[in-house]
DNA sequence: TAGCTTTCTTACCATAGGGTAAATTTTTCT
DNA sequence: AGAAAAATTTACCCTATGGTAAGAAAGCTA
């Protein structure tokens, strides 16, 4: 939780009652390798900040082929946006790619936060420009760049990532088939 | 201007000096066709409300390839937000695909409301994470569709855009080429 | 309406990446 | 450590999409 209440102090002062605000709504955990959090199909409620570790959060399309959305390492929040914003079932699953410690919220509770205690708004609105940034750089990545050059360009942003994660994982992050990038990786070597 | 206040009114009551506020730092213009309201490379300052017409905006790759993140409607907002929030130069092209009228404001100054109407922060967020869920959605359909499905998903979601674009403009938001589109076009008058 | 420009279609061949399956390597479990 | 399971690599062929180029259609402009 120190990891949490330090990032937020990072960029906003934190009031001792915020703080304590957050401790009453949240819940440490230790997952192990291949804990699944959210399952495709059921309600989300919850929303997930992590503290060590990686996890992922993935779709499984009509041919049962895994694509993931989101890998997220220490300092990232990790849930269903998708189905949290829109009161869907959830599309995607999460799941924990290595032994990882989360601090769980219910994410409406959690919402509770900006009522509360405005100052949360602008630093949550921050927080929502930078990643509808990284949505647009990831969309336009993926228009102009091949295979390779997004391989590269993942190993290059995400060098954190990378240790947590088998190469098929990687592999339905970037849009291809681990046989694809398998030998992408082997013409990497040969240069 | 009126469509902007009343899109505004339908989620928030809006104080008459926070209207005065935007009527004050904005600009309307009518824009002709093939105008540029941004252009890749230079710096980023303005921030566009379409109240009628079409824009895009697109980025130019190495090969001078386009590729559209996205096509503005009436109601809609655009410009080159990695540009805006990262104070980098633009990345992106924004221009009009038909002639259209739309709202001009300085991002920086439109970003003061959130401090002198504290109301409009938790409006904003919404709004941002309405946007977040689409562009995960978008991510998703990319990862997981053929050319042929998100065309159709295109045109399904998005009817009233197609009026306004040409099949290549399309094609690249799509991430195919114009030919590539022209043959699933023939494919689907087959069916 | 004619002429010019842009966009769309079609055809041809080229290529990046996919599908299947088997062999090999790595990881996990006991 | 040794066995079992999972992941990766490799090879083969296949398919969707790309590139080029030419002709047809549509849209603009005078």
């Amino acid at each position: 939780m120190e990891d949490l209440i330090k990032k937020i102090k990072s960029r906003l002062h934190l009031r001792p009652e915020a703080e304590e605000f957050l401790y009453s709504i949240s819940k440490e955990k230790t997952l192990s390798k291949g804990e699944v959090l959210i399952r495709q199909g059921q309600t989300v409620k919850k929303t997930f900040f992590v503290t060590s570790g990686c996890l992922r959060s993935y779709c499984i399309d009509k041919n049962g082929k895994e694509h993931t959305l989101l890998f997220a390492i220490k300092d990232w929040w990790i849930s269903d946006y998708i189905a949290i914003h829109t009161d869907e079932l959830s599309t995607l699953t999460v799941e924990c790619l290595t032994e990882s410690k989360v601090i769980e919220f219910n994410a409406k509770e959690l919402d509770g936060i900006h009522a509360r205690f405005p100052e949360f708004e602008s630093y949550q609105r921050h927080n929502l420009e930078r990643h509808v940034v990284s949505l647009h750089k990831r969309i336009l990545n993926q228009l102009q760049l091949s295979a390779a050059e997004r391989y590269d360009l993942f190993l290059k942003q995400y060098p954190d990532i990378e240790q947590h994660t088998r190469n098929f994982h990687i592999a339905s992050y970037l849009g291809i088939t681990q046989q694809s990038l398998s030998r992408i990786r082997v013409e990497k070597v040969k240069k």
